[in-house]
DNA sequence: AAATCTTGCTACTAAAACAGTAGCAAAGTA
DNA sequence: TACTTTGCTACTGTTTTAGTAGCAAGATTT
């Protein structure tokens, strides 16, 4: 699958909208989880397959791949972690933590969470 | 693919964390994107087909039934329209609309967008 | 220095998700 | 009654992802 670059032709748009290959990026699997559990500190590729729990290796490198090239993450001394940019993407998504908890009360099954 | 409902095991932990759950949903193709567009206002099937630019029916619909349940939209007279849970989600993510215009800039290639 | 362990990753196959197109039943309109 | 629009289902083919095995390089131990 093509990086979604902002200006190109991304899935699910023709307009190259920054908006939109973001959209993309973040509706590949994996994408967000990485990012949030990157949050916590960086993480070796190693570290981070556990943090993930159930991600495959392959797909784990293809992402890390994508977010580097896109400068959400990059490789430091002791692992992976976060970019400037990233940690920015990751502050306006953090609310999401909280929100999901509300989410969970309000949904009729399963909400035990 | 079995809907993430906080509490249960959805793909990428098995914890039932309410995050987990949403980080889940929202990395399906086309969540973020029927969100984003419905921001805009109520839309028919049609009308959001031609927001989504080039969304297939069938996963339109999968995914617009998997909203409903998880209560982020639903049915109106109009048509489909975000719930209050649904503005609440859009209001946190809203603001990666200006994050990704930031974020073009600094991409080094296509990033004329 | 030989053996063992850990790390970052690649290769491969099977399963699942998604795209793309056609078209139907129901409701509305002329 | 014929024609159109709408919401959606069915189906096939392609792309993505899961799941597992294992290798090459470096570190660690003996």
């Amino acid at each position: 699958m093509p990086l979604p670059i902002p200006g190109s032709q991304v899935r699910g748009s023709k307009s190259g909208k920054p908006i939109m290959a973001l959209l993309d990026l973040l509706g590949r699997t994996w994408s967000l989880g990485v990012i949030w559990h990157l949050s916590q500190g960086p993480a070796t590729f190693r570290q981070l397959q556990q943090r993930c729990e159930q991600i495959s290796p392959s797909l784990l490198n293809t992402r890390l791949q994508e977010l580097k090239i896109l400068q959400l993450i990059e490789t430091q001394s002791d692992g992976y972690a976060l970019t400037d940019q990233g940690r920015s993407l990751f502050n306006i998504i953090a609310p999401l933590g909280q929100w999901s908890k509300d989410w969970a009360k309000h949904l009729p099954a399963g909400s035990k969470g």
